[in-house]
DNA sequence: TTTGAAAACTCTCGCGC
DNA sequence: GCGCGAGAGTTTTCAAA
């Protein structure tokens, strides 16, 4: 099984990571290749890992996730049962769409979708806060989102 | 043209955000729908906005972007022309998956991915820092992505 | 990788509730 | 208004070469 990508695979990957309704035969034929070749391809590249899953991106506004945060968390004690305690309990929660532990002075950063500012502070007062070992916490809170692509260069 | 969502909307939206590629008849079965009103309904959800695309999301670790950094942009001056230029000129680097606008000390937090730190670097020195009116950058790595999620709770 | 044919699915229309 | 059935038109699938 190789896993290098060529050139139709990757443009493959590049036009699904934009628009993944498009039919086999409409890739077939922007690829200049047949539709049971394309078919194939995708077959592959989802084997293999390339794509794990396909789907529908909302518009957040509509569903009534207004307000985006990015707090920072600071964990008391540093230990690897202490890290992975923190990481279990946060992806627990609904309301945490992304959880990074990072280099550097913060700990983690997490990435909030609630419907507005008093939601936020439920979610930290009643959820967040009540984790054992935090030390600290620090809010962003997203004013626009200028830019968000879920789409990677290849 | 209503735009409220009624529990079927709803719940169609909560499956799609999981696995865009259930077929209408799945859908129907699970909702105990006809297929004809599943499809009825989610092409109303796209036109009105709620699904904004369907994509293919990829593990961008095999896609050689191995590395995710937030560099915490701030910026000189605070008119809205600068602003609004920072935004424009950041958005056309293709490192730059996302980038927000946010209250506080910070004026910009970007999501970038890149193969490792020293394209990361070339990224600072070459693109970012080549902008005007940038005063400091603060960049924060990645160490693990502990969620990950595009679906938001409905 | 391609072909071709069978199976499955999509999508629209018109009727009924 | 909303949901459903049926059918033509597409797309997918899976042989075999």
């Amino acid at each position: 099984m190789s896993t290098a990508l060529d050139p139709t695979d990757k443009e493959i990957l590049r036009i699904l990571q934009k628009d993944a309704t498009l039919t086999n035969k409409e890739l077939a034929f922007k690829l200049n290749k047949s539709i049971a070749t394309v078919h194939e391809r995708i077959k592959k590249l989802k084997e293999q890992g390339y794509i794990k899953r396909i789907v529908a991106i909302l518009d957040r506004k509509k569903i009534d996730k207004g307000l985006i945060a990015f707090p920072q968390v600071l964990l008391k004690e540093h230990t690897a049962e202490a890290l992975i305690e923190f990481e279990k309990e946060v992806a627990k929660f609904s309301e945490v769409m992304e959880c990074f532990q990072l280099t550097g002075s913060s700990d983690f950063i997490l990435r909030i979708a609630t419907s507005d500012m008093d939601t936020y502070h439920l979610f930290l007062r009643n959820k967040l806060a009540t984790l054992p070992n935090i030390s600290t916490v620090q809010s962003f809170f997203v004013l626009s989102e200028t830019k968000s692509d879920t789409a990677y260069p290849i």
